[in-house]
DNA sequence: CGTCGTCGCCTACAGCCGTAGTCAAACTAT
DNA sequence: ATAGTTTGACTACGGCTGTAGGCGACGACG
């Protein structure tokens, strides 16, 4: 547990999806990825914000003739858990449960979905 | 549709949420608020956040006195809703079931939270 | 060999954020 | 009345973010 898994913003998130994707990975794949999604990206954009997880320590990279192959430091997961923690307590202090609710309630689940999650819970309950 | 609900930092969310509490209340009444709850924040810094909420249109206040009492202009519903769009867009890049999905294979939750929260899918497939 | 595009490095800059401090006016307690 | 307290207004300041631009080196193309 190294590193405290870095603060990763909004825009630094799109970058690392992309890079999760598939990696090692190139500055010039990654912003070809990030285009395809979103066309609005622009490159210059795209390697301030590599340099930056460079920085923060979520991306690392080797030399590989004149460019660099970056890889993630961080797994998607370790984010995910990280944001969904500060999500969690700031919107909803922490109380799971609502949170759960308040998505349920107001989102669209095609009953296909409703179903899995149902099943979901009958698992987590089964396993204690 | 007036205002399209301002953009909320972490912070603000704080104050925001004591004044959600009651209200309309004064910037002294909000501070004994947010200090009861954390008694690390500080007059001066709570004061300057809730005069960003204002000029953000999050906040109104009326003039009592030489005091004001602060109204919100923004619900809680509002700006959860805000904040859960943007978590799932940037965290689960929209997809609302991987995201319940984690949240349940990852979290704790009791057997009575598990038991309630099929209760809500089992009353949401009957409402279709 | 010269030109042009590409690469990473460094720089810029405004706006938001967290965290307060100063100040003058008004109020309050002595 | 005088001094201390409280209030909102204005100011400060460094770090983070989004969004790029400029520069010098290196390699590809003609």
């Amino acid at each position: 547990m190294s590193h405290p898994v870095p603060r990763i913003s909004e825009t630094e998130w799109e970058v690392l999806r992309a890079i999760w994707i598939g990696h090692p990975v190139s500055a010039a794949e990654i912003i070809s990825r990030l285009s395809a999604t979103d066309p609005s990206w622009h490159p210059k954009t795209a390697r301030t914000l590599i340099a930056r997880l460079v920085e923060k320590g979520a991306l690392t990279y080797d030399v590989d003739g004149r460019t660099f192959l970056y890889r993630p430091l961080v797994t998607e997961e370790q984010c995910v858990a990280q944001a969904s923690n500060s999500f969690l307590d700031r919107v909803f202090g922490g109380a799971l449960k609502p949170m759960l609710a308040h998505f349920v309630e107001h989102r669209n689940l095609s009953p296909a979905d409703l179903r899995e999650l149902e099943d979901l819970l009958a698992r987590k309950k089964r396993r204690r």
